[in-house]
DNA sequence: GTACATTACTTGTATATACAAATATTCAAG
DNA sequence: CTTGAATATTTGTATATACAAGTAATGTAC
């Protein structure tokens, strides 16, 4: 459906803002779509992300400054993400002995698991994306880096 | 800058799970540059969503449900929206003589300059959008029509 | 014309976000 | 070896969001 019509917009003065708008609008559409998914297997986007990032270094920790860095949504309060994960069982936290100023996070077997879990449940997720041909996810993927500079 | 290097992952698994990195962190991206220019105009991006609606058909009023079927973000809570609208004096609300659970919203004068203002300053916000051509800007569109479904 | 569903908006609340200030450790200069 | 700057994480707080429950007006069936 065109953004137009979505938004019960006739028309746009240019091109770029209707970029801006399709931009900001496929956004809550796709957070619709993930929000239910993440909450259904008892974890947050963000959370997920954590693990993700958790799993990728594994059996090496990883720090908060680190986690910040690699996650999709910079914004996010690594402290209290954490203190979440942990109380769900699916991380743990240690002073890092060379520099104690730094915390190392490292991922749980149950929190492997509920990785697998997610995994096992991705394609009905990914299923949403595929209005689109894998050459024009491509094509959008490298365009956003565009965009962005 | 590639996705990959934004988050410092090397690679993924496909390339619609790199579309849906890059469309997070590229709205996550466009946020950043979004909320401080309203922020200097006194206003939030919801707020400058509703006044724009309502000069979008004026003399005439918008009800609470049309301003939410109209907002690129649908998940505000209209009622508090313009809550704030009010009390900066860029709103009114009365309640409908035709039909008394609907509410009428009208842009006052104040908020129409407020409009103004953010109008001229708008070329400096959609300058950074201009890393796309007009081209490539219309084809992100209308793929992220396609997406949608 | 009364009862019940529907519509339109409001309120409550738990959680999340943005952002600034605080703490605690290490580094670096003299 | 002390002082101040830099780094890494934590805490505080105001505002925003998601979502469920509440209220009030209208529509509809009998």
């Amino acid at each position: 459906m065109r953004i137009e019509d979505e938004i019960h917009q006739k028309n746009f003065k240019d091109d770029y803002r209707r970029l801006l708008a399709n931009l900001l609008f496929t956004n809550n559409w796709l957070n619709q779509q993930l929000m239910p998914f993440f909450k259904d297997l008892g974890l947050t986007l963000q959370q997920h992300n954590v693990l993700a990032i958790l799993r990728g270094q594994q059996p090496d920790p990883v720090c908060f400054g680190d986690i910040q860095n690699r996650m999709v949504d910079r914004n996010s309060n690594v402290t209290r993400l954490i203190d979440k994960l942990i109380e769900k069982g699916y991380v743990t936290r240690d002073i890092c002995q060379t520099n104690r100023r730094m915390i190392e996070v490292r991922i749980t077997e149950p929190g492997m698991r509920k990785l697998g879990q997610v995994d096992e449940n991705f394609p009905k997720l990914f299923a949403k994306l595929h209005n689109l041909t894998q050459e024009e996810a491509v094509l959008v993927s490298n365009l956003l880096d565009k965009l962005r500079g």
